[in-house]
DNA sequence: CGATGGGTTGAGCTTGATCAAACACTGTGG
DNA sequence: CCACAGTGTTTGATCAAGCTCAACCCATCG
């Protein structure tokens, strides 16, 4: 169950089997929640920590006014809360955008591993570090890139984060959210999305339907996006030295 | 040297003796940096983590049209790049705002931490994931917030930041940033920020003046930005139960 | 079949950008 | 002490990207 977890983490480091033990044997206990469910809200402190097993959900954060921003995307491996381990409460909240179910480690398996596993902490230490450097870079793309560039990069940077955690072999990836999530996480509006998606069919860079996203072009998107995958830190066995993808067969 | 550190973990947790032994003990090296000095650069993988010990500092981004984005002001006591100890290279730069000193501390001296001193190791977890909470809250700011609100929420998150780090009593706080550096954090024109500025002024919040910002009314100051300090995840000690800052003397 | 949720289109508006000029402050050298 | 250069702030006029509001279309589903 807490195989997607150890999946990412390989890809920092090669890891022992006793620390391969030690995760497995982690009480996980699985919970399965609905679209628009809540898996963490604003202000808790569960007792665990959530692991997305399978599905996407997304980090997010409402203003008084009801506007709502979302500050980023959880996919298959992605731990939703270490921070509930040391942080009094959570500060935004983390919803499921698809059907989604996620794995609940105690506590206090975290504690063990800051004790008793360096190298397991330090691989827990690093996926924090990707996050908050996806964090970073989203301000980027939030403040100064034009609506087009920025969807672009949104689709790049997803297209990346999927062929790295082994969910899809080509250029296709499931889209579960509509256009209105979008401009959520891109501070646009659903009627300017819409209008930049269609000058992105047009120059022909990518096809978007029915939950269905395909990159046609990818290094045309990536030109538009002014993507660079640096910022996510990859694996480097899965990227040449000039930081490209490596196509694993 | 480290004592900026000692006091930005003794937030979190007290220390023990021997743990801050063995901070004090890490050899770190001074070095002095003149306003606009990178401190360190995109790509680069320095050997050692810079902690700023006296100094105001940026994490800026520049775009290939040479449009800058900064994601995160540094002060006293703030880490650099924990980053490079982990991950391969930086994705982003670190400037001076001021003159600035910053201590270096070796990387053997994290890898040593995070394997045998793991109430230490606990503690850099959290200011990594304050770190986050502070970027996630500044996509926010970028993303959904008007010009005014803006400004003001930064004003309140630097106010609260210097008043738990110790740097003031007051209300008052050295503000050694141009109007056209606030643009790049806020993602405004210089102009913009200008008039911004004036209409904060008027409305009583604030004196800006001659690098000196003074919050006149902070309850007002926090409602236009809609500020809540729960993402910079103080001190228990330094809050009462619902969050506000407490005047310890 | 109607209802509902999402996608698409159009018209007009607003916030903040752009461009340009003037002004204020600081420090320098004559 | 003044001229000046340089950097930062202020003001005004114009412009555009993206917003708002409103209608309409289309697919899916009970």
């Amino acid at each position: 169950m807490i195989d997607p977890l150890l999946e990412k983490l390989k890809h920092y480091t090669d890891l022992e089997k006793h620390e391969i033990r030690m995760l497995r044997a982690a009480p996980t206990q699985e919970k399965r929640l609905e679209k628009g469910d809540y898996i963490i809200k604003e202000g808790e402190n569960p007792p665990a920590v959530h692991l997305i097993i399978d599905g996407w959900a997304c980090r997010c954060k409402m203003l008084s006014d009801g506007r709502e921003q979302v500050m980023g995307y959880l996919i298959k491996g992605d731990l939703c809360d270490l921070h509930v381990t040391l942080l009094s409460r959570m500060d935004h909240s983390i919803r499921a955008m698809t059907t989604t179910t996620v794995g609940m480690v105690p506590e206090e398996s975290i504690n063990r591993i800051i004790e008793d596993f360096p190298r397991l902490a330090r691989a827990l230490f690093w996926s924090l570090m990707v996050d908050e450097a996806i964090a970073r870079h989203w301000i980027l793309n939030v403040g100064l890139r034009s609506a087009e560039a920025r969807v672009a990069h949104l689709f790049c940077e997803l297209l990346v984060r999927f062929q790295v955690a082994g969910l899809i072999k080509g250029n296709t990836l499931e889209m579960p959210m509509t256009q209105a999530n979008l401009g959520e996480a891109l501070s646009l509006t659903p009627v300017h999305i819409n209008r930049v998606l269609q000058r992105l069919r047009q120059k022909g860079l990518i096809i978007l339907a029915r939950k269905e996203l395909t990159v046609v072009d990818p290094e045309g998107l990536k030109e538009v996006a002014e993507f660079d995958a640096v910022y996510l830190h990859l694996d480097k066995r899965l990227v040449n030295h000039k930081g490209e993808l490596i196509n694993k067969k």
